[in-house]
DNA sequence: GCCGCGTGAGAAAACCTTTTCTCACTTGAC
DNA sequence: GTCAAGTGAGAAAAGGTTTTCTCACGCGGC
């Protein structure tokens, strides 16, 4: 304790943390002699007393990291300069490794929980909304009266058909995923709006060789080609832009390609790099960070879901 | 408080630890009553009086989280089990921030601290090795005297030129990334010991483009071609793989491919899908785990550096 | 019938801070 | 010279748990 370095015991305390009442000179010796010795106060003990661990849990199901990353590294940065610490727990879907995780950071007086996933209409295989520790869900499907952020795949979507019109592009096919995910039917709805009907969107799965197959079925058809492809997500774009080389069809001299992630590891690689829609997941991190820290600081934060804007990323597969 | 709920409020503790002398009957009672009302003991005082928070930090400047991630799935996986909880702490290469998290962390009192990092021969940019706390190093260069676990790429090559060995190939190349990655040296050596010096070894940059223009290099030069190819990563072997494909040149009937990493996401995805060399990073997180773990109850560890053994994924790029 | 021992359960200290309360001493005013 | 006010600093409690110590009671043995 520093207080046997120096003086007394309490005054210690007020010392370092400027309060109380004391001469300007013990003040300043107690400060300097704790930075001699290297004191530093036990955060164990300030948060027994003050009921704040600074800390909070992030639990997620999101194995690969994908999603997860971004997002997670958007609330360390916003939550490490106010002194709090992230307890990270992987939960793979399984329910009862979810369960002991929580169980594990409740134990540890978490000031709160954010929840995140890979799928914005998904919820983890655990029930948080009875908790006594404020929960916000970011990138996953929170529960009535929660405070969720979430992409805005519409007006991403928006964002890229938009942009395709206004390169001069009119025949715009769109392949994307799955149909049962929210997402793609956001996505699609966005380009329908913008695209009108005339060509047809592939539902298919979320992976290059969809994109490639789907391709394939564009070219194979009569009729006018596309002039773009708006895909729902990087890997897709990937497949269908390796299509078209092997066809002989150039991105983007006769097509537009534009993909969905902004995953770099596949956007940059793909050759000519890919335009594509950035979610913003850090962004989208750091104000869950931000808000699970109002809440636990008992600051009103109104529920519901907010939705961030997502933004386009130009690079060399669109032209225009 | 349980106590104010039973009957008293040491007597709680002993009940429910199963310590001290009582009455079957009171002790019952008091667990009952403990799981009736859902009471949990507080780890912040409990840590504060037993002078174990388990909680360990996991530092790591690995932001995309290629190699992080299942070494933290790994970590995770081995100490949840034990009750310990996670700091996840991503520095980013900036020796501030860096401190900033080790300073929280010493707050917190972790049990322990992890560094990892995403190349085996570079250090982490703040220094662990005066701290009161154990640290562990995993996928990144420890300090003297350290506890330090890392893949073993020699036996990882090894495995790859040997299995190419084995299927009968013998004009076997090796693509690989910068020459001053300790790695590539040493999957570069184990190269050499087994494929002899028949054929060169290309450094460069590990992009899917580099491997695509090896391809060429190799292909554009007079004499015999190839019949195989390790690579020193996926994406090399991927770019080495489509460049193959646009000469019509066959994987794998004209030409064997070996990659390093097994990065799903490039190996799976690859046409055809990549034999390659997993690191076990998993593995080698679950271990660094478990070293903290002991090493934070005083159990005794040999320091010195573990190197993992690799395991060698079969797909269809090698044929044989 | 008395002493000693064993048994069950509570009291108290300790862990490290922060905060409130109290006390002694100084100083200024009348 | 006395009293009030003000100032500096320490004492003590609280936070929740574990551990050690103490105490009261009942029972068996002599």
């Amino acid at each position: 304790m520093a207080a046997a370095a120096a003086v007394s015991i309490s005054t210690a305390s007020k010392a370092l943390n400027d309060t109380g009442r004391m001469g300007s000179e013990t003040r300043e010796r107690v400060k300097r002699i704790a930075t001699e010795i290297g004191y530093r106060p036990n955060a164990l003990a300030r948060g027994l007393l003050s009921k704040r661990s600074f800390t909070i849990g992030l639990l997620t199901n999101d194995t690969y990291g994908r999603f997860t990353l971004p997002v997670m590294a958007g609330i360390s940065d916003a939550l490490v300069d106010h002194g709090v610490s992230v307890f990270l727990c992987a939960i793979e879907d399984d329910p009862a490794l979810a369960q002991i995780h929580v169980d594990a950071m409740l134990d540890k007086q978490v000031d709160g929980i954010i929840a995140t996933g890979k799928r914005l209409d998904r919820r983890l295989p655990v029930d948080l909304s009875n908790l006594h520790v404020p929960v916000v869900y970011a990138f996953t499907e929170g529960t009535q009266n929660s405070v969720t952020f979430r992409s805005d795949d519409e007006q991403g979507a928006r964002l890229a058909v938009e942009w395709l019109v206004k390169i001069g592009r009119r025949r715009i096919a769109h392949i994307t995923g799955p149909e049962d995910f929210f997402s793609v039917r956001e996505r699609a709805g966005a380009y329908h709006e913008v695209a009108g009907h005339r060509e047809p969107v592939l539902y298919g799965v979320w992976s290059e060789s969809w994109g490639h197959e789907a391709v394939e079925q564009l070219w194979k058809r009569s009729g006018e080609k596309p002039d773009a492809l708006f895909c729902g997500n990087d890997q897709i774009a990937r497949g269908a832009v390796d299509a078209l080389r092997e066809r002989g069809v150039k991105v983007p001299q006769d097509v537009s390609v534009i993909g969905f992630d902004n995953w770099e590891i596949v956007a940059a690689q793909t050759r000519p790099p890919l335009t594509t829609v950035d979610m913003e997941l850090k962004e989208l991190g750091r104000q869950a960070g931000l808000t699970v820290l109002a809440l636990a600081e008992g600051r009103p934060v109104e529920p519901g879901v907010r939705k961030l804007p997502c933004r386009l990323i130009v690079r060399q597969s669109c032209g225009g």
